[in-house]
DNA sequence: TTGAAAGCGCTAACAC
DNA sequence: GTGTTAGCGCTTTCAA
């Protein structure tokens, strides 16, 4: 077959340890003798065999990542940041998207427990408990991406949802707004259940009443934002803002201002969440919040790659929330140019 | 440690070589024997050790993706692709983003030669001559997404960019415009040289000249699509239809003709190429080119499959394109409705 | 259809 | 600092 460890130690005149050796970081060797073994496996064109080499010392250098369907617009970031980190610890990645046809609990059991990763990167939309259990009770590491706020039995890298919507919505509250509309997200999500947290948290905290009326269920779709905003607008009693919980919303809702002769801001404020691509190119710019999403991925996998050293404890919980930024635009009605920034 | 083969051939009362047999799919086994085998398996949360099984049988149930930097749009599409057909076949998927930092050719080189993978999928948007010779006579199979014309040694699957582009020009000059304009990508890069040599031959074919003044070099961003065609508009010799070779510089035209209050489509037609969500969002909506990413990356999977399999020859090159849709919008001054399609 | 046994290529004690 | 050797957990002949 290929070149195996055997030819590049008789090659050498060594024993097929010292090869070993000369791979492997912490061992005692000769430098000399490490110097010439690689240069002979070089010219060999010899690399260890990973199977070989992770059935007798147990490890696999490689992490495995489950990522969900939908997230489109994060997908790229995350893996983006989750890649170079582990590159940087000379790790490989295994990506799993748990399309709907798989059973999302199948791959990360799968994961977990063939011995094929050290550590899982695991983000799933909605958490079961029996995913928690799994986890918690998991010999390998596994960190979360986007948590619930109320799983506290693991370790978990999110986005500071609430004080994001908080500050955004207080943002337009300082702008005068009175009547301040939210179209929330899918029910059972816990971005959208946070990010409403922070909605009604500044509300309360500026002495506004937090009217039924002007709260909206979407479904973080496009075609959602549009609907909702509709229903919204045609209520006798109208919002002067609007807090669309994410930016995909804010997009349809954009459409469907256009269509129905509505002008943003001066009838109505909105303001969105996400900072995607596409929502810098509406007109006016969307004022939004900002989402650190690769660090999201490369915080997690440091993280994991403490939890695999052992630097951490596997089973101790620990939350991580990295903090959002305000990007204005002039959708809430601060007096910014209508050019865009070209980026 | 975890459960092994051993444990289990005890408990079913077999040896280890029928409880390998229990696992593998063409191997003769009395069913009820198997049954039970993965019956007790399945309560002892048994599964084959990965490690153990491709060190004795070469196999690794694993394909590597190497995927440039920058294509984010196609990112997240392309992955999906090659999961989901990965998935059917029950491999996994070990992905590499090759960054500016590392070394694309070593990283292919390590998934070709370690044994960690069965094959791989390269996408590299510069390809050099060391990487052709390299996957030439590689024992793993190759397949390459996006490769250039001129390279006929590999196995690859492409966007027809050639027809794509003809057909958009074409459907311009149909419009009645005589002078096309056209914003090229980055020197070298090979969908950039097809689309150029798809709107030569659409300009030659309606027997329109193919006037120096009116080709430009961008580099396929947002920048570059807005300072292209300020530059292009304020010649002298103005076009009235420009073709941007991507969607993304076609972006960067809409905001700096709104800034120099030039209307799209009355004083100067657009089209684009990619079809990518943000196009959709713009007033008028551009017309494109519509670009089947996710196929790209589930046919290229299924041939590589095919390699590995031993159903084609590894060796034997294999061009294939796939084609391309014509997306109306009234950039290019076509008669539809500014509202939008709500998707 | 099943079992026995020889590796697959490497790592990690343990000796020297 | 280096060699010897016993596995790591599985697949796959070969025999029965």
């Amino acid at each position: 077959m290929s070149t195996t460890i055997i030819e590049i130690a008789q090659k050498a005149g060594v024993s097929i340890a010292t090869v070993s050796r000369a791979f492997t970081q912490n061992s005692s060797i000769h430098p000399d003798t490490r110097r010439k073994i690689l240069r002979i496996a070089e010219e060999n064109h010899y690399k260890p065999n990973p199977s070989a080499r992770s059935l007798s010392s147990k490890r696999t250098d490689t992490i495995g990542v489950v990522l969900p369907e939908l997230v489109d617009e994060f997908f790229s970031e995350i893996i983006r940041g989750i890649d170079e980190e582990a590159y940087k610890s000379q790790h490989y990645v295994l990506v799993a998207s748990s399309h709907s046809q798989r059973n999302v609990l199948e791959t990360v059991l799968e994961f977990m427990f063939s011995g094929r990763v050290e550590g899982v990167i695991l983000m799933v939309p909605q958490l079961q408990n029996e995913f928690i259990k799994l986890i918690s009770r998991s010999k390998r590491p596994v960190v979360l991406i986007d948590a619930p706020q109320n799983i506290n039995q693991v370790v978990s890298f999110n986005i500071n949802n609430f004080q994001g919507a908080y500050s955004v919505v207080e943002h337009i509250i300082n702008h005068g707004y009175k009547k301040v509309g939210i179209i929330i997200g899918p029910e059972g999500n816990c971005d959208s259940d946070e990010r409403f947290r922070g909605f009604s948290h500044a509300l309360k905290k500026y002495n506004l009443p937090l009217d039924q009326d002007f709260i909206i269920r979407g479904d973080f779709t496009y075609r959602s934002g549009y609907y909702s905003f509709i229903r919204l607008m045609s209520q006798n009693k109208k919002p002067d803002a609007i807090f669309a919980t994410n930016d995909m919303m804010a997009l349809g809702i954009y459409e469907a201002a256009r269509n129905s002769q509505i002008k943003i801001p001066q009838d109505v404020a909105i303001v969105g969440f996400d900072d995607i691509f596409s929502s810098r190119l509406l007109q006016p710019r969307l004022t939004t919040v900002h989402v650190p999403i690769s660090e999201l991925g490369s915080s997690a996998v440091r993280y994991l790659f403490k939890m695999i050293n052992g630097e951490v404890d596997l089973h101790k919980p620990c939350r991580n929330e990295l903090t959002t930024g305000l990007v204005i635009g002039g959708s809430c009605g601060c007096p910014i140019s209508n050019a865009q920034i070209i980026f």
